[in-house]
DNA sequence: GCAAAAGTGTTTAATTTACACCCATGC
DNA sequence: GCATGGGTGTAAATTAAACACTTTTGC
């Protein structure tokens, strides 16, 4: 075979295998294999008090009727070729919208961040059901908004030292995660350790602060993820060394505190690639 | 209410609220929503001659029939309560098994952690389908063991850098990327990501080199992972402290090498906690 | 004035990086 | 003997940790 013939040969194959692929496309009905449900369920963290808290809702329905639960709900998905549903973030969004009351603005302005799937089977004595995980990141101010289908009572912000106890506590904490529907205490513990690992990779430490904040504000934030103190003349150190990269830049004014006013920052959203 | 009344209420209520949801779960069918069809996808990674490799096995069926895809396949599920199917880590297992040949107790010792869920419509032009995406580790000397379904022909381990390579030879490396069925490549860049994360947090970097191994050997898959040289100094001297950790500990016999014959050595599964 | 937190500086240890050099072995 | 890679040592640079001290405000 020369080699023109051959290239010849490669383009028709190539048409004929898209031909091919179409008719088969136009023939193809999905099988009937069984499916799982998929929902998307959300790890909603902020800081209230210098204290990571985890956003929960109450079930009004079956199954674990009246306990407490992450927020999420089922994946909106269609066969149809021209619009298949959503895309799992766009649904992951969209729950934080519906379950949280925030406005279309206020929750677009929430990062978002996928953790995995869980799908043990029995998870949901149901069916079968696998829920992909995602945590969020919700600024304190908009805390006050937050309103679980527009209903306060039903939804609440758990202290997360309250689930993660050690030693004397261990036995309440305990308690706590077993009055979790499904197994969202699972869902929590491994947002929890992704965010952590997420911290001093990536810049989300500024997604838990407001517009413009102090270094002691950033620090708090710092504190409650990770849960232990950091030294304030240190970690302002590391701080100073973002504002030479241009992560960050002073902003205008100051901060009245119980003693010194302090220097508030603005996180630049795309940082300017340092010339050296 | 006095406190006993209230603990006879709670303890009342509880069980009543138990009845009600078993006879919620006798009575419940599940909707007719449409539900997505859920794949599991392998990521194998794999050193060979010192360069990171990823399986790819040819697809015998529409869609994209005849081109590269990672091994896979669908969750096997069910709505039984008492019986869900199997887990998303056992039928990563399954697909591992299946998809590669290897025996039941090689692919056991094969390392398999979840990366993300990948869900973007129109992903699969048949319908929607999610995929559960997980990395694997393959000991080299598992390699020649491999088999797509026992037909060699359809299996082929693909040199890493040709998908990532930038400049130059970044029109190849993205033409090689748009030869792979599905977001595939999309996959691959995902995992490799993960386990580059992993490689200096966790000990993976053990489960691409043989049972007892030598610092060179050890280092040259932390080379491919990371695609650049490490110096043969410091990295002995990092690995060196992992023997006083009780992560490794020396084994018998040297390895021959093209000069001084190197010691061996041998990855401590439990490490021992140090008593200091 | 005094408490309290902002902000600065210093000292020490630990870790990283770059590189020089000796040593044992196969050929 | 000599090239090769194993194995060791060292010096400089950077980063992390601990903590003392000075400054500026509210009350």
């Amino acid at each position: 075979m020369t080699k023109t013939a051959k290239r010849k040969g490669d383009a028709g194959e190539r048409a004929e295998e898209h031909d091919d692929e179409a008719r088969f496309l136009e023939r193809y009905r999905p099988g009937v294999y069984p499916r799982p449900s998929v929902t998307v369920d959300l790890v909603v963290f902020t800081v209230i008090d210098k204290l990571l808290h985890v956003l929960l809702v109450r079930r009004s329905e079956h199954p674990f009727k009246g306990r407490w639960a992450l927020p999420g709900g089922f994946v909106r998905v269609s066969d149809d070729r021209t619009d298949q549903g959503e895309d799992l973030d766009a649904a992951a969004h969209r729950e934080l919208l519906e379950e949280t009351g925030l406005s279309h603005t206020a929750s677009a302005n929430v990062f978002l961040e996928q953790v995995r799937t869980f799908g043990k089977p029995g998870r949901d004595p149901r069916m079968r059901v696998l829920s992909v995980a995602y945590y969020a990141l919700v600024r304190p101010t908009l805390v006050p908004l937050i309103r679980a289908g527009g209903d306060v009572s039903h939804a609440k912000w758990l202290d997360l030292s309250e689930l993660t106890g050690r030693g004397a506590e261990g036995a309440r904490a305990k308690a706590a995660r077993g009055e979790l529907a499904f197994d969202h205490a699972d869902i929590i513990d491994a947002a929890l350790d992704r965010m952590r690992a997420d911290l001093d990779r990536t810049a989300i430490g500024f997604e838990l602060v407001a517009d413009t904040f102090t270094i002691q504000e950033l620090r708090a934030v710092h504190e409650a993820i990770r849960g232990e103190p950091l030294d304030p003349g240190n970690f302002r150190k590391r701080f100073l060394r973002l504002i030479d990269d241009g992560i960050i830049e002073p902003a205008r004014g100051k901060r009245p505190t119980a003693s010194k006013p302090a220097s508030v920052y603005r996180f630049v959203r795309e940082a300017k690639r340092s010339t050296t």
